[in-house]
DNA sequence: TGTACATCAGTGAACGCGCGTTCACTGATGTAC
DNA sequence: TGTACATCAGTGAACGCGCGTTCACTGATGTAC
């Protein structure tokens, strides 16, 4: 908690740089990341150059290595702050929605984690898409990385806590083994969740991913209509199981 | 469908090569094949190398331009073979179920779907991750790659011709704008299938990949355990709500 | 069956390119007295 | 306020590497008579 805080500190206030130097430098690193992600739009995360992006600043390609130490811990930080514009947009989205309406806020999520991805395609495929080969991610990037899981989850620990879900009348012989899987993120639950619900507030999260994955990666294509409003509708229609899929009422 | 036979005849039985040199040609251009998926394995996609095969082969990399005009055409026939073998293996698996079970034909499906997968992440990735930019898939890709796709519809569609699906009642205000969405699909479909129907089975088929891609590229990683049974249990749950989504019985 | 010619697989050098990273350096900005 | 020194941003050349693709060539395999 206190590092999420002082995480959020540091890239939402830049604590305003007092001297000259540490301005320019604020100023020139954010040019770095904003030409590296129109890179990443039109090439793609393998293919990023240090150079390319040295040259659209007018640098030689040795002094980004002033702002980075490597090529690696360039991708990092573009990793990082896509979990964390995306994590952002879809608790901005969830907090729209009435409080009590716990059905809308999970939709609103799903609307909100969609619209981001359409809005940001190569930065969705930098955190979604295949893994970079070679590439290993540290250990910094695990916390922005769960923010949507954790927005998804938290719905489903209110509306389960506040008795707003039917206790879903699962099988003892499935619900063992599905108990022992979801076992670890429900460590991180408050106890009294229902390991059946877990298991389909997960299922949410990942086919939210699915769908969303497929209609950029371009599988939709001949299959779901590209007229105005047809993958809107096709998307609405899944929101509508999700919903239902949760038991949430 | 004559094509598809077409091709099955081509791709299934190589027709015997006669003469030395088509017995080698056909033995060589399997061998690249073979050395190119293995560095899809380590390297991925994007790093593919041409010189690199050469070299395993202990040929001349001007060499590999007697059996493929570009890289480009190497990575085509690496992406039609991966869509073939997916779709043999889904429909292999699908072919064991008994006939009349509809439940498990469709478990089946996914079953084979994610084992494929599992086997062979490198394809798997090729095929569902995320585009390889600046490759632009030729046409002859659609139809391999529709396989799955029409298994799972055909389900589907027997099921509901059967009777053995009850109409889902769907408003009529949502209902018209999911007709329109799932439009170019259905249009592929034997007339009597509800578009609300068709809408289910996509997104059972599209929510398959999404586990399955999730559980491939780590993001189910201090999420779902890794113990034997857990991954497998967590995905029984998730075929157990697909069945239930689409209405079978 | 034997010969003459066409086809094809494979070679090795070369072209032209881009990459990440290092290093000794210059000159500007900041700091301590 | 002014000077002396430390810090830091940025340069440009270089290292060592790998890549896809082309081209003129050699030698083996296949084919037609």
């Amino acid at each position: 908690m206190n590092a999420a805080n002082d995480q959020a500190l540091q890239v939402g206030a830049p604590s305003a740089p007092r001297t000259a130097r540490e301005r320019a430098r604020a100023e020139i690193t954010a040019e770095i990341l904003n030409a590296a992600r129109g890179y990443l739009a039109t090439d793609g995360a393998p293919a990023l150059s240090l150079r390319a992006i040295a040259r659209d600043l007018g640098m030689a390609s040795s002094a980004l290595y002033r702002y980075f130490s490597s090529r690696d811990e360039l991708l990092t930080r573009l990793i990082i702050d896509a979990y964390d514009s995306l994590g952002a947009a879809a608790e901005a989205g969830e907090a729209t929605a009435d409080r009590d309406d716990l059905a809308a806020r999970l939709a609103a999520v799903c609307a909100a984690v969609r619209a981001w991805a359409l809005a940001h395609p190569n930065e969705y495929a930098l955190i979604y898409g295949s893994p970079v080969p070679g590439y290993v991610a540290p250990a910094d990037t695990v916390r922005p990385a769960s923010r949507v899981t954790a927005l998804v989850l938290r719905i489903i620990v209110e509306a389960a806590l506040a008795g707003r879900i039917p206790d879903p009348d699962t099988p003892d012989a499935e619900a063992q083994p599905v108990a022992a899987a979801v076992a670890p993120i429900r460590s991180y639950l408050p106890p009294g969740v229902p390991a059946p619900l877990v298991q389909r507030a997960l299922m949410v999260w990942t086919n939210l991913f699915g769908v969303v994955s497929f209609e950029l990666y371009g599988q939709l294509h001949g299959v779901v209509g590209e007229e105005p409003g047809d993958r809107e509708a096709f998307f609405a229609a899944c929101i509508q199981h999700w919903i239902h899929l949760t038991g949430i009422t």
